[in-house]
DNA sequence: CCCTGATTCGC
DNA sequence: GCGAATCAGG
């Protein structure tokens, strides 16, 4: 996948809206990251966005001790309106690939929005949503609970107890 | 801990 | 030109 034009537009009104490069990257979900966007972002010369380049900033260079000392000369931001009549370019042309969310519910998903196993963190519950299968599975992500296994409070619970109805046989219940 | 963007570097 | 790694901050 490369930048092609298409990708390149929506990834100016994407940055231009306001959206963080890491959701960008994820709304894309071309398998790019976050520094491929901040990459992309920064070549294109839109960093510093919404920043007003009335001075100090560029006037300023700073020998970031990274690596090696790279003569900055100076920073390309000739701040020019790159919107050129493109008045569209404000507006994201989503909802054509909704994702479509599966109409088949669990008992409940209430409590978060469940996560695709890209999103999954480790602090986040595990818990199956759907068909591991479909393509629209996803994991609870609920925030995890340590010590209780993989799975938040809600689910924890679910996860022990998997047959309420059995319960007719009661556990041992020692005295003490 | 999570997140954010900025910059440099190797391919 | 591209994206990972890194730096730096919230």
């Amino acid at each position: 996948m490369s930048w092609t034009d298409e990708r390149i537009d929506l990834l100016q009104s994407m940055w231009l809206q306001g959206m963080s490069a890491s959701r960008i990257a994820k709304e894309l979900a071309n398998g790019l990251t976050r520094n491929a966007v901040i990459g992309k972002v920064y070549r294109l010369g839109l960093s510093g966005r919404a920043k007003t380049p009335s001075a100090t900033v560029a006037a300023h260079s700073h020998p970031r001790p990274q690596h090696k000392s790279t003569p900055r000369p100076s920073a390309p931001r000739p701040s020019s309106p790159m919107v050129q009549g493109n008045t569209a370019l404000a507006m994201q042309p989503m909802a054509s690939a909704a994702p479509a969310p599966a109409p088949n519910k669990e008992v409940v998903v209430a409590m978060a929005e469940p996560v695709t196993i890209m999103d999954l963190r480790e602090s986040m519950c595990r818990w199956p949503i759907g068909d591991p299968t479909a393509s629209e599975f996803r994991f609870c992500g609920a925030k995890k609970i340590p010590g209780v296994g993989p799975y938040c409070a809600c689910h924890a619970g679910v996860a022990y107890q998997p047959q309420l109805d059995r319960r007719r046989q009661r556990p041992v219940q020692k005295t003490g």
